[in-house]
RNA sequence: CGGGGUGUAGCGCAGCCCGGUCAGCGCGCCUGCUUUGGGAGCAGGAUGUCGGAGGUUCAAAUCCUCUCACCCCGACCA
């Protein structure tokens, strides 16, 4: 490819828009543009390194025995009112009416309509198993799109189902897929680390996510730093020692203006552990639930929906018309009928503090079983950095991530929903048992750029760099210059390989620069300065090595570094 | 949706507080000459409904009201 015939606008300037590094990286290497939030256009270049990432996907794909699909984008809205996601999905779907007022939708993701393809040409257990999958475009309408092509409201996802007539049977295609995608990120140049996620919208039982370290990506991740205990903070525990106070009576105790943990335990001077830190919940159905942590911990939202669903802070006038106090002084201590969760931290504790429900005061000498009814005790924490493995007892790390990839033993949600069903060896109708696995293909891209680019170097993974060689004259002008670029350019091109010449009538500054954001793997520099001693130089990107070689030994020397 | 921020030439920005030679700078772009190993030099040139709509005023990029878009922080997810 001749740059000058191409079309890679390349910028000096960092865009005003662009905060994380893989946004404006390609802004400035002209691999994308922005047309709304959440949607852009993939220009050539950028397009090229989408093509090889969707390649490896394929290829991993098609060697598991999972079968290529392509399904449509829109999507009747009543196959997702029988599902149920019509409104769990609610507003994160691009819903419209067709011109005969049929409800219709943009697809989010295809579990609905593989399902029903299965449900309707599935018939016994000789069918099964199956994988399929589809590399296409989804569309969701975004709360926040935000961070380059991290988090957009058009996609291409690689999503795939698997079909199976037992659980053993789940369990082995959801193993293939995992080994899949391991492989998959292994090849894209991703450290992927798989951990333990909430299934939200999804449904279904266990699922792992593929999660790439980064300071860009908006998820929490907590693994351990001997064992391999790896979760997403939303469903992560850990272990606590128990503090305990002295038992005793509950007693009130006037506490003035002193509501928030902070002011309490100075006033009272005890340690904020001691505290019950109640907060009220309202749920979606407009239930008010207690949720119950440590003092000296957070509430962690992910957990909390992981346990409730959907829920929002009870406003000023629930919680007064509840506990006849203001928020500060509340607990569930001395109230009846209401809905308590806790932390497991709180188990069998005593001698605490908590709200009196009565403005102005807190009691002491709570006991977590005398005194307060306690529905479930689950984590609701968040899980900081330096406690303690729940497997192993080392220290925990805490860190952001970039989710690239999500697997689902979704079982029968979706099957029983639509019935989905297949006739087994006995004779009997059973809904099939299925799995759900999905990658995001742009997120591949700037997560590769997130972790192989520093703010003016890009080094792109060989298996998915968009050419892999670039060859740079440094002066046009100069016939030997050109001719001899030339020469290479048409002797790799004839060997297949994929490279870029920068032709362009630019000073040497500006294409180092420009080949600094391309990050194409080789980088040929012919110059005549070399060319007088009958050398080229030749730069391996991955470590920046140099080597000046002959002249005519340089396509060979160039065909053995790829 | 709540909180914060920004909209002025293709890109990055100044000007706004304190209305009046404020339509400006740098880069890019076009023409010519020179230059050619890390974002060149000289000379000349083109480009703006100052996000939009109302209003205040003799006068608005500048003050007021409304509105739209984009970005960032939170709830959602590949």
């Amino acid at each position: 490819m001749r740059i000058t015939n191409y079309f890679v606008p390349t910028r000096k300037e960092v865009p005003r828009e662009a905060e994380i590094p893989s946004h404006q990286m390609m802004l400035r290497a002209g691999l994308i543009r922005q047309h709304v939030a959440g949607a852009y256009s993939i220009l050539p270049m950028g397009w090229r390194i989408l093509k090889n990432i969707m390649n490896i996907v394929r290829e991993e794909m098609d060697a598991i025995g999972c079968h290529e699909f392509y399904l449509p984008a829109i999507s009747p809205g009543d196959l997702w009112q029988k599902s149920g996601r019509w409104k769990t999905f609610g507003d994160d779907m691009f819903k419209f009416k067709d011109r005969k007022g049929r409800e219709m939708c943009l697809a989010p993701t295809h579990e609905e309509v593989f399902t029903e393809i299965a449900a309707n040409d599935i018939r016994s257990y000789r069918d099964l198993p199956k994988m399929w999958y589809q590399i296409q475009t989804k569309f969701r309408d975004e709360v926040r799109p935000r961070s380059g092509l991290l988090r957009v409201r058009q996609f291409f996802m690689k999503d795939a189902y698997s079909f199976d007539a037992t659980m053993e049977g789940l369990d082995k295609s959801y193993s293939l897929q995992r080994g899949a995608y391991l492989r998959i990120f292994g090849r894209a140049g991703l450290d992927v680390k798989v951990v333990k996620a909430s299934s939200g919208a999804m449904g279904g039982r266990d699922c792992e996510e593929f999660m790439l370290l980064s300071e860009s990506g908006d998820d929490e991740i907590v693994n351990c730093s001997s064992c391999s205990y790896a979760s997403n903070q939303e469903v992560a525990d850990s272990k606590i020692e128990k503090v305990s106070g002295e038992p005793g009576e509950l007693t009130k105790v006037s506490t003035p203006g002193m509501r928030t943990i902070d002011e309490v335990s100075a006033f009272l001077k005890i340690k904020s552990s001691l505290l019950v830190k109640s907060l009220l919940y309202k749920k979606d159905d407009g239930s008010l639930v207690f949720v119950l942590v440590r003092g000296d911990h957070q509430v962690d939202d992910g957990k909390l929906e992981a346990v409730l669903g959907d829920c929002m802070p009870a406003d000023a006038e629930d919680v007064k018309k509840l506990t006849g106090a203001d928020i500060g002084y509340i607990s569930p201590v001395g109230l009846k009928d209401v809905t308590v969760i806790a932390d497991p931290s709180l188990e069998g504790m005593q001698g605490l503090v908590a709200g009196a429900n009565e403005n102005e005061f807190h009691v002491t000498g709570v006991d977590m079983a005398r005194d307060i009814n306690v529905e479930r005790f689950t984590p609701l924490r968040t899980v900081e950095a330096g406690e303690a493995c729940i497997n192993c007892g080392a220290p925990l790390e805490v860190s952001r991530a970039i989710e690239v990839g999500h697997i689902f033993k979704l079982g029968t949600r979706y099957t029983e929903a639509l019935d989905a069903l297949f006739l087994d060896e006995n004779g009997e109708n059973k809904p099939i048992i299925m799995g759900s696995y999905g990658i995001g293909v742009e997120r591949i891209m700037a997560g590769a750029i997130e972790t192989h680019f520093d703010g003016t170097v890009m080094k792109w993974p060989k298996e998915i760099a968009p050419f892999s060689v670039q060859i740079m004259p440094l002066n046009v002008s100069s016939d030997t210059c050109r001719e001899a670029a030339e020469k290479l350019y048409d002797t790799l091109k004839d060997k297949k390989v994929e490279v870029l010449l920068d032709d362009r009538d630019e000073r040497a500054g500006v294409k180092f620069k420009d080949a600094d954001l391309f990050g194409i793997p080789v980088v040929v520099v012919v110059g005549d300065r070399s060319l007088k001693e009958g050398v080229i130089e030749v730069r391996n990107r991955a470590d920046e090595s140099t080597e000046m070689v002959k002249v005519e030994d340089v396509a060979d020397y160039v065909l053995k570094l790829l």
